[in-house]
DNA sequence: TTGTGTTTTACGACCTC
DNA sequence: GAGGTCGTAAAACACAA
């Protein structure tokens, strides 16, 4: 509110008319101060303030009433700022993990073309000698689907602190609000209680951008699932 | 100058404690 | 019943065309 904007008429009393424009802006002031530490009006402070400035308490009570009428709708769109932010910051992370997914699923893929190709040499070579040497290549690559294939399951169906799919995003940010009485901001409190990206939003994996060397970033929350990542070249 | 959007006061209706 | 929210009318201001 733009201080000394107006102020009103104690002389007129009622409805249209009863404001004076141009004033110095101290009766303002005091209600702006008188709203920051308390925006709720009991009787005796209704009383004070109307006699300090010289208006009827009915015309401080309607004040207070408007002040906090415009307190909560800047503060509504302070919550869809904050939650549309978080939603962008969840929504690219989604996105990420779905290229993510497709990845691991494609490796699979070629290591399974992979392990075809040599049981099929094998079984054309019919060799006796290098048994433990073959037996050898296909764990090893029969260890290598698996991881992949886990770590895929593992990204479909579990996040880092619930058990939401990735239809909807993984959330581990706790977010509380509180009201504050601060005026001209009228200052919002939020608590992120877990760690955050740059954005402010919660972090869930560490990069943007999956790196192709091992990357680990487990996310603990008590009884809950870890998400891991274990990407090799 | 004028039309339009914004800001502020004030009120009535309704709700809650 | 007092005091709250909600929706809205009225008035003045701000500003672009």
């Amino acid at each position: 509110m733009e201080a000394g904007r107006l102020f009103f008429d104690p002389t007129s009393g009622c409805h249209a008319g009863n404001m004076l424009f141009l004033g110095n802006g101290d009766p303002v002031h005091l209600l702006e101060k008188s709203f920051e530490s308390e925006n709720k009006l009991e009787p005796d402070r209704k009383s004070q303030l109307a006699k300090k400035l010289g208006l009827q308490p009915r015309q401080v009570a309607v004040w207070f009433q408007n002040r906090r009428a415009r307190w909560k709708t800047k503060q509504l769109e302070r919550d869809y700022d904050l939650l549309k932010s978080s939603y962008d910051s969840l929504s690219a992370n989604y996105d990420s993990i779905l290229k993510h997914n497709d990845n691991l699923k494609s490796q699979v893929a070629s290591l399974m073309e992979k392990l075809k190709g040599k049981e099929a040499a094998e079984i054309a070579g019919g060799g006796v000698g290098v048994e433990n040497n073959k037996l050898g290549d296909e764990e090893e690559i029969m260890m290598s689907v698996m991881k992949v294939e886990d770590r895929v399951s593992t990204a479909t169906t579990t996040t880092p602190n619930s058990d939401l799919q990735y239809s909807t995003p993984p959330c581990n940010n706790t977010m509380s609000m509180s009201l504050a009485t601060d005026e001209e901001d009228e200052a919002t409190h939020y608590d992120h209680n877990h760690d955050h990206d740059q954005h402010g939003g919660p972090t869930y994996f560490s990069d943007d951008v999956f790196p192709d060397h091992q990357h680990n970033n487990q996310v603990d929350d008590g009884d809950q699932p870890l998400l891991g990542w274990w990407v090799w070249s």
